[in-house]
RNA sequence: GCCGUGUUGGUCAAGGGGUUAAGACGCCUCCCUUUCACGGAGGAAUCACGGGUUCGAAUCCCGUACAUGGUACCA
């Protein structure tokens, strides 16, 4: 049970100071009270009490905003919630947290919706399987928020600030002018146009005149805001350096750090996991979360690495993609507003096994040394103690390879239908499901990708429409063209039609005609495939057929 | 700038006081194959730097450097 890898949240009040950390497991001896005062360490021992009995089942969110492809850094946020959830035998929640009507993208959801389909990663509840505590949408919860914002600010914890945003950003540009950064603080707070500073009648008397406000979180000065990260242990940090962060926007919609505090708590999600990004904003949360709820079932967080750019430094983004020439996205994304296509790693052809796979090793092993994982070994052996703390760049190539290793690994069935897609789409026509089997079991060692069986395999079903002359050109001569000419009429008589057989025939006339095997392989390689590649030859003719054999080589033959 | 987080080969990484510092990808050499792959055998690292602690440090502590994330009425 995860309870006892991972401790429950503790939360103490002391004097001016909020002390909250989670400890790693259960054995901490009752009597340390780790230096704090006795009725503190009641305080906790009882919200531990209250935390064992009611959190008994695991609930992860996935909670991505509709604005654009899937980013591969986000299917493995997915992948981790997903093998946490299915481990400990909890529910997969997606939420979309669309509160940013700016950047609301169409499509955008159910473009999410089919890549997690695609990777086998359905959630237990979301806006269209439904569920329990929909709904799943922040933008149809938003009346809801805005009550957890009120409570805050007749609380004191949270106000009104009637500052627009350009005033803002002109205070910004002067304090960058001046060599310093604009912070809204309780340093500045005071001197800005808000319900702190105003005197209550002027600021009913602004809301009544229906004036646009924010309301903003009134971060206390000089206490200290910790947690345990179930990745990075303790964090701390000084609410001295974090600012008023606006929980309710001027449209009314909440901002992220407090829809996801409230949607966290009102969906009883145990533990959250999201990227590095999010660790700065963490305090903001947590002090949301102690005024909001006492931190009464806070969930355990864990902020994931980050995958970096392969090249130079950063994140990784669809920009490095396009430039390196790599996927970034889960499948391809055609935005609906420039009708731009970027390339996903379906479409490129990879697998969805390969692509869970290579996204469950870019952050995470199991220290074992093993790299080929199926899901249900990554459920099995999945842990949240053995991620890694720093990010990783991407590398494209170890990233093929796990595809390669893939499409060895399982039985030619299990693609086939995938890789006689995309040959159609090619304009290859496969004569039946048997002969494409034969074919793909041939070729398979050679491709990485489901699409390089187009160039692997396509001579199989279509003459090479040209010839790599120059690997034939430069040590042909009268005698190997009279020997093509002899073999045609050979394979036109000969009975039979086996790999063995055409070998044979092969070898006698050209030991008959003094001339090496191995001089006339490479040419005829060339006649029937079109360049150096490919199986054995004469696998290749036996598969092909006697007359489709016999054109080939005429064809080129002509043509030399 | 400020705050947070990191730093083991080109890349991903194991190892967390005493090891010849695993393994994988990629690269190079050779073998196999007179194609291309697959497969096989090899090759390449003073663990960012500087101080401590210790008989002994890649491993623990403190600094420094560098990198990265955040610093929005975006998530």
């Amino acid at each position: 049970m995860f309870l006892q890898t991972h401790g429950p949240i503790r939360a103490i009040h002391s004097g001016n100071h909020i002390i909250s950390l989670i400890k790693q497991g259960m054995q901490k001896p009752p009597n340390d009270t780790g230096g704090f005062p006795f009725q503190c360490f009641r305080q906790w021992q009882l919200q531990e009490h209250t935390y064992l009995c009611s959190m008994n089942t695991v609930r992860v969110r996935f909670a991505p905003s509709p604005t654009g492809g899937l980013h591969l850094g986000g299917v493995r946020t997915v992948l981790y919630n997903y093998l946490f959830a299915r481990q400990q035998g909890g529910q997969f929640i997606l939420r979309i947290e669309d509160t940013d009507q700016t950047r609301y993208v169409d499509g955008a959801e159910q473009y999410i919706m089919d890549c997690l389909q695609w990777c086998g990663l359905v959630p237990d509840e979301s806006p269209v399987h439904g569920g329990e505590y929909g709904p799943y949408r922040q933008s149809e919860r938003k009346t809801l928020y805005r009550r957890y914002a009120d409570q805050l600010v007749a609380a004191g914890q949270a106000y009104y600030a009637f500052d627009t945003p350009e005033a803002l950003d002109q205070l910004r540009e002067t304090h960058k002018a001046a060599g310093n950064s604009f912070f809204y603080n309780h340093e500045v707070r005071m001197g800005l146009n808000n319900s702190l500073r105003l005197l209550p009648e002027e600021t009913q008397a602004l809301l009544d005149a229906g004036t646009p406000y924010v309301i903003r979180i009134k971060v206390p000065a000089n206490e200290f805001v910790s947690f345990t990260d179930m990745i990075r242990g303790d964090i701390a940090f000084d609410t001295n350096t974090t600012d008023d962060k606006v929980l309710l926007k001027a449209d009314g919609m909440p901002t992220y750090h407090l829809a996801v505090v409230v949607d966290d708590y009102l969906m009883k999600i145990t533990h959250a996991f999201r990227g590095e990004e999010w660790l700065p904003s963490a305090p903001i949360h947590l002090l949301l979360w102690k005024y909001l709820f006492g931190f009464d079932h806070m969930p355990q967080w864990a902020h994931l690495p980050l995958i970096l750019k392969p090249d130079g430094n950063g994140k990784l983004s669809k920009r490095d993609g396009d430039r390196l020439g790599f996927p970034v996205y889960a499948m391809d994304w055609k935005d609906p507003k420039t009708g731009d296509l970027t390339k996903g790693f379906r479409e490129l052809g990879f697998l969805p096994q390969a692509f869970i796979n290579l996204l469950a090793a870019l952050g995470w092993n199991d220290g074992s040394g093993q790299e080929i994982f199926t899901i249900d070994e990554l459920i099995e052996k999945f842990n949240m103690d053995r991620v890694h703390v720093s990010g990783a760049k991407f590398d494209f190539e170890k990233a093929k390879w796990y595809n390669q290793e893939w499409i060895r690994k399982q039985p030619v069935a299990e693609w086939q239908s995938l890789v006689h897609q995309h040959l159609k789409e090619q304009g290859l026509v496969v004569p039946n499901d048997n002969y494409l089997t034969r074919v793909l079991e041939l070729v398979k060692e050679r491709c990485t990708l489901l699409t390089d069986f187009y160039t692997q395999a396509g001579f199989f079903f279509q003459a090479p429409q040209q010839w790599d002359m120059d690997a034939v050109r430069p040590k042909w001569n009268e005698d190997k063209k009279a020997f093509f000419t002899e073999l045609v009429a050979i394979f036109a008589t000969m009975t039979g039609w086996e790999n063995a057989a055409i070998e044979e025939a092969f070898k006698t006339l050209a030991t008959a005609k003094n001339i090496k095997p191995g001089e006339l392989q490479l040419p005829m390689r060339v006649m029937l495939v079109g360049g150096k590649f490919g199986p054995a030859v004469f696998e290749i003719a036996a598969m092909i057929g006697r007359a489709a054999t016999i054109a080939r080589v005429e064809n080129m033959l002509g043509a030399l």
